[in-house]
DNA sequence: TCCCCAAAGTTGATGCATCAACTCTAGGGC
DNA sequence: GCCCTAGAGTTGATGCATCAACTTTGGGGA
């Protein structure tokens, strides 16, 4: 790797991680949740009834299933999603709001799509949100083809 | 924010994620260490006589010192990485490589070197290589302006 | 009907990242 | 010489991310 590419690499990581950071900070701050609680909640936002199957999260996430169950066991502790439970094992098939998750995200679309705008969609020439679009597209498709 | 923006969004999340994914399950399979290892490591090898002390490396890193000491922690236990410790309290003063270490980082350098210009660098056309580093520096500017 | 298997979900362990609070240390002003 | 403070480094707690191994469940075919 010349200098160069060195350099370049080296200011992607950590352009990124501070991006990452700021919002992540903002969003807890502004909204009391993480990341994490924020993609799960805009997920399931999105499914046609506020409700979805495990499974169903993992795959619009694209997560690892066992990520996601971790995180919804912390989520259910902070009261921001419930599962429906059935069975003798008593595992989850479907996740909803409750009602304090519901007015989270409700609020939380709002404030942190804002950050976003701020810190992101709002800093980009338009020629430079073309490039990273295309690049991300490409790298999804790359590594990650078909889903 | 328009289902546009979202998705550009999303979209950066998403390829951003399955990056560094990649490149650290490589790093993790082909040299045996994490992401943070390597940056301590290389770190640690640009900085001259191959010898730092704890904030120096914070400096450099641009991480925060708990993070370090942390990580420290751990990379001592793997034999990466020998403090001078000092005083009755032990703390570490100087920072430097075990034979194994350095054996890791010169391999690492080379082979890391390679799969960072393969997934990433040689998948960029001049174009989007220019955008992300224009949008990189400024980032890093706004975000943390002067170290 | 019964078995088997693949899919769904969980669990435990480990390491990374961050925050807040703490201790130690060195050097300057008196 | 003594105090005092700013900086250096540590610690504990908590949450996120990943891996490997496990259990449960629901169908489909013999």
């Amino acid at each position: 790797m010349t200098p160069d590419d060195w350099e370049l690499w080296n200011a992607w990581v950590r352009a990124q991680r501070l991006l990452t950071r700021e919002l992540d900070r903002g969003l807890q701050r502004d909204c009391g949740i993480s990341k994490a609680e924020f993609s799960v909640l805009v997920t399931l936002w999105r499914t046609p009834g506020h409700e979805a199957r495990v499974a169903d999260l993992v795959e619009a996430l694209g997560w690892e299933k066992s990520r996601l169950s971790h995180q919804l066991t912390r989520m259910e502790s902070r009261d921001l999603v419930t599962p429906t439970r059935s069975g003798p094992s008593g595992r989850r098939t479907g996740i909803s709001f409750t009602a304090h998750g519901r007015s989270i995200i409700q609020d939380a679309l709002v404030i942190h799509g804002n950050n976003i705008r701020r810190h992101f969609l709002d800093e980009l020439t338009p020629s430079q949100a073309a490039a990273i679009r295309s690049w991300a597209e490409q790298t999804i498709e790359r590594i990650e083809p078909a889903g």
